[in-house]
DNA sequence: TTCCTTGCAAAACTTTTGCATTAAA
DNA sequence: TTTAATGCAAAAGTTTTGCAAGGAA
């Protein structure tokens, strides 16, 4: 049985996601990374929360916020701090980049290739580099005139 | 009068920014800027409220903040978000990068010339780059087998 | 049974706000 | 005198935690 090509099969993958993560499954863990693994996204721990409550998921604030700290700690997802309002989980965990629109707040993702550094200064002494954020922020062009 | 070397004239400092800025001065004001820009530092809202109790100044919570915000908005400061927990004030306000320690949530100070980028990606159509944060995570070197 | 997960409520924490008081222009 | 800044307490918003109940192995 073969899922539609424009539906892919999300349970599936976050089965497979759980198994390699070393997760133990349970239906809301699942609610919460087939939402987030439907497509590379950008939600925060309330927008989850909303989504899965509007398909009538029965499923409460901690979970969500102790599932997504999970999810984070073991690899699955990535949390984002753009701004300091509140955390953002970021369900594209390959290295990347982003816009920040700061008009609308959206996050864009910005593809490694698109960026590249010709110089990078060494880590100071006894210190390795652990990761790259880079966020470009973005604003309205103003008219030309 | 001449201030001693080591010891250079913050309150004239202050005082100078304070008219540049368009910043009305007070105490509270005074204070919390003289603390910021002693050297190029981050501070927290609560390190800041600390320091001036510490030193017997009479300050509220709420003046903290509305002041950190006043001066971060007028350009006076730079407002930093590098982990969810809490906003980071930066007393250095040119063009810059940041290494933060994972290990001790210190923040480090990377000039300008220490990172070189040979391509940038071209804004969505319609916006312009309103600046580029970068964070350079950093962990201890595991010792070496 | 045993261990882990969930839900609820409460707590913790950072930051903002309303309002009376105080200080600055 | 007129306007703006401060302090206090309370509120708001996000995230964490304690604990009893429920579910999986």
């Amino acid at each position: 049985m073969e899922s539609h090509p424009s539906v892919p099969d999300v349970s599936a993958l976050c089965a497979k996601r759980f198994s390699d993560f070393g997760i133990r499954p349970t239906a809301q863990r699942m609610q919460i990374a087939s939402l987030l693994l439907a497509a590379p996204q950008h939600l925060s721990a309330e927008q989850i929360l909303a989504c899965l409550r509007a398909t009538g998921a029965r499923v409460s604030k901690a979970t969500v916020y102790n599932t997504l700290n999970l999810f984070a700690s073991r690899g699955l997802i990535r949390q984002l701090c753009v701004d300091g309002a509140r955390a953002w989980f970021d369900s594209n965990i390959g290295p990347h980049y982003h816009f920040h629109d700061l008009d609308s707040g959206r996050l864009i993702d910005v593809p490694i290739p698109d960026v590249q550094f010709s110089r990078l200064p060494p880590p100071p002494p006894g210190m390795e580099m652990a990761g790259i954020d880079l966020v470009i922020r973005l604003r309205k062009k103003p008219a030309e005139g």
